[in-house]
RNA sequence: GUGACAACCUGUUCUAUCGUAUCCCGGCAUGUCCGCGGGUAAGGAAAGUCAGGACAACACAGAGCGCCAUACUUCCUAACGGGAAGGUCCUGCGGCUGAACACCGCGGGAACAGCCAGUGCCACAGAAAAUAUACCGUCCCGGUUUACCGGGAUAAGGGUGAAAACGCGGGGUAAGAGCCCACGCCGUGAUGCAGCAAUGCAGCAUGAGGGUAAACCUUAUGGGUUGAAAGACCAAAUAUACCGGGAGUAGCGCCGCUUCGGCGGCUGCUGAAAGGGUUGCUCGCCCGAUGCCCGGGGGGUAGGUCGAUAGAGGCCAUCAGUGAUGGUGGUCCCAGAUAAAUGAUGGAAGCCGGAAGGUCGGCAACAGGCCCGAAGGAACAGAAUCCUGCUUACAGGGUUGUCACCUAA
């Protein structure tokens, strides 16, 4: 860790594109609720090398039209580019792999702000419970 | 000038920081890599997935039946159920007129092939709904006697109905009726003229003159099925058909060859070794030739590549055409993701909006004009193989046309 923080990307690695992964993760993963959003999140001691990897899901039956669904989609993935370091170093540190789904459960689509706390608030809770309980 | 309607066009722009996808360039650590290098990155409907193609796989001698679709004409197109132009019928407004019909002008609509091919159907009401029919009425005859009863004729009139056997005048008759005749409407047929044609006009002949094909049906034309999750290719790990090589290969039995020493084979039996399992190691135990080790190898999974983005392409000019559209020349390269990129946050400009204020006019209330402009607002909507259409959604702005109202002349 020299000087410049990391820089804050979102790329193709650290998104979840297979199918078993995605299965196991929703069928075997725990999960989080806050207000809008729910989180699922599976750990594997396999220390891969994006520690944490990612899947956004927003539902069509809560947002009917794509238009609102891509913003939405594209409103956590920013929010999660921007907040995603310390949840990376801590399993990093703990030399563990980490699966995540945050899935979009409101009804109509939200402000950046909005969706900012909401994900800062999840990662929080994340790396707390896995403080007092690590396993 | 304002408003409404219709058609067509348009569908905010610039910039800073952070970020995404892809292509190119560069780097070395050669890859699911890095770069404060560069280019490009949603729409008029990307939507609905409705029609037609391209493309792909499979099917397919030929013919018939069936099924489905289409249905005025000509043209356009790769093709269409799409479009253009024209025709016919219906219809709105305006003009013409004293008023109307017809006609003319500007619009709108049409499931506009055929009930004169055949079969069927036509609720309720009504006497009768289609080889007609007789409730009232009209007329004739008979009986009776004023006004009633019976038989017959009749489709003019009444009544019913969405619809009642073409309209009107005359002849005719007991009364009537296309029963006959003139005129007219409608249908059909051939002829002449105009038109590529639909069709129009003209006179002639003819008559079975209600509706219904979104009833069966007839005629003509077209149609193989399934869709990019099509389809083509590469292919790790693991297991493995099959092939080659290697280690190991004792005894008995059988078969073949033999120079009688043996040699080879066996999906025959028994035993053991190599090897493997159990374990930290040794012993022990267990498996062990349909096996073990090495190499090749086909199919094929994860995953990946192609399909897949230069095209029935856009823009400009020009020519042909009433037009849809086509020809020619020039110029440009304009998304290509795949758990699915095209975003976030600031700032500025323009647009809509008009609070508050100023000003002109007026004695004033305050019509109205002009200036300045705060808050706030910005639709419908996200590519997924690609095109051509259609349909639907849509804030604001622009152009043209029609109508209404106001103002001025």
């Amino acid at each position: 860790m020299i000087s410049t923080e990391a820089r804050k990307t979102f790329r193709k690695p650290e998104k979840i594109c297979n199918q078993k992964q995605i299965d196991r993760l929703f069928s075997e993963g725990k999960s989080i609720r806050s207000g809008m959003f729910r989180m699922h999140y599976l750990l594997t001691d396999a220390p891969e090398i994006p520690a944490v990897q990612l899947l956004i899901a927003v539902p069509k039956k809560k947002l009917r039209h794509a238009v609102t669904r891509n913003r939405m989609k594209r409103l956590i993935r920013e929010s999660y580019r921007l907040h995603k370091q310390n949840v990376i170093e801590f399993f990093s540190l703990m030399n563990k792999h980490c699966d995540l789904a945050i899935v979009f459960t409101g009804q109509q689509c939200i402000s950046q702000l909005e969706t900012h706390a909401a994900i800062n608030e999840l990662l929080d809770r994340l790396i707390k419970t896995h403080e007092k309980n690590p396993q």
